[in-house]
DNA sequence: CCGATACGAAACGGTTGCGTTTTGTATCAG
DNA sequence: CTGATACAAAACGCAACCGTTTCGTATCGG
């Protein structure tokens, strides 16, 4: 019953290079200042080869935003704390650059105009790390060595926020202020300290 | 030994008014999306009145943003960690809304293309809030309310940060959410409890 | 092999916006 | 009053980009 194509069937490493193509340059230019031009001249591809496989710009986005999903490793070390800092030391390394902010302020300015881009942004790039760190987080809890009553989207929030606002600065993240950071909200969330045992 | 300006002087209301439309343009499309156009006719004002003042878009932009501070009062509840309450209240109730998000999202995408613009919404829009909120958290620490070796950078961008990212996914921020906030923070930073006296 | 489809290159019409210029009128300084 | 300038309205040339189409070639399925 399937769809019997005939002819020269869709070349799969195209798709490829197009959808990589088109994040790297909304991580560079914004969703407004990208063209579909600009995408088929850095993927090597005929602009008409892009405009067989999405009606437009948007189309083109929304796809490539939900072929592009980045995995992350669950950190493990044995303490909720030092969980938590584990990720707090990758979101900065490799979070906290020119593409990513670029990427949060397209997100921001998309709510109001493009209200479906925002969205799939979210889905697709903050909401997986969320859940992610959600995941850290109830661990600790279960674990005791959170308050049962954490508020954790609060804690979630103080700890990547912080970073967030540095980078839409223009600053860094040492690793001693992003562990500074999680030392401060585990603190005041009434987190078990390292030695409270003592 | 002024400059002898003679014929008609420009007019100081078409000054103001393309000034602010200029700036309520740019909280609701942002600078790409900000036409020239589109900013005269909403200052009810002819294109060639803008261009003689202005050589381009980017200059239009940069003096709208100086000719425009905000002020805030500075608040005074006794106590610094009221102080921070009152403060944080303002800001949320004030500063969490759609024109933000959109300066804020304009702000980060331009610090890769439009540098210059990216510091002077910094310099106008992030600076004078930061300087005043870091005037709270000194006397507070005067006060000997707060450690004396408080990282109050770390401590703003806590608190600050945690709002711009609830704005970031376009959620609300309630009242008591920025108090859980305040105190979460003040609590991280081992500042002195409501009632440690007893 | 043959028909169908994908591909790159190129051109197209239409839209938008920039920055300039012109034209007629209004407003100021001296 | 007179000359200089600002103003609104309109048109301009130019460029970028969108989305479409055409053309010749390449590559697949049957």
């Amino acid at each position: 019953m399937s769809v019997e194509r005939r002819g020269r069937p869709l070349d799969t490493q195209r798709d490829e290079v197009i959808h990589s193509s088109t994040l790297t340059l909304l991580g560079e230019y914004g969703y407004d200042a990208l063209s579909v031009e600009r995408v088929a001249k850095h993927a090597g591809v005929s602009k008409a080869t892009i405009y067989r496989r999405y009606p437009n710009k948007m189309e083109l986005v929304l796809a490539s935003l939900d072929h592009n999903i980045f995995g992350l490793p669950m950190p493990d070390t044995g303490s909720g704390r030092g969980d938590l800092q584990q990720m707090a030391s990758m979101i900065r390394s490799l979070g906290l650059n020119d593409q990513t902010r670029c990427m949060f302020g397209t997100m921001m300015m998309a709510r109001g105009r493009h209200p479906e881009l925002a969205k799939a942004m979210h889905n697709r790039i903050v909401g997986p790390r969320r859940s992610h760190a959600r995941g850290v987080l109830s661990r600790a809890v279960e674990r005791g060595e959170l308050p049962s009553e954490t508020p954790l989207e609060l804690m979630m929030d103080m700890i990547f926020g912080a970073m967030l606002l540095r980078l839409a600065r223009g600053e860094q993240v040492s690793e001693a202020a992003a562990m500074d950071l999680v030392d401060a909200a585990w603190q005041g969330m009434g987190g078990q300290s390292c030695d409270t045992a003592s």
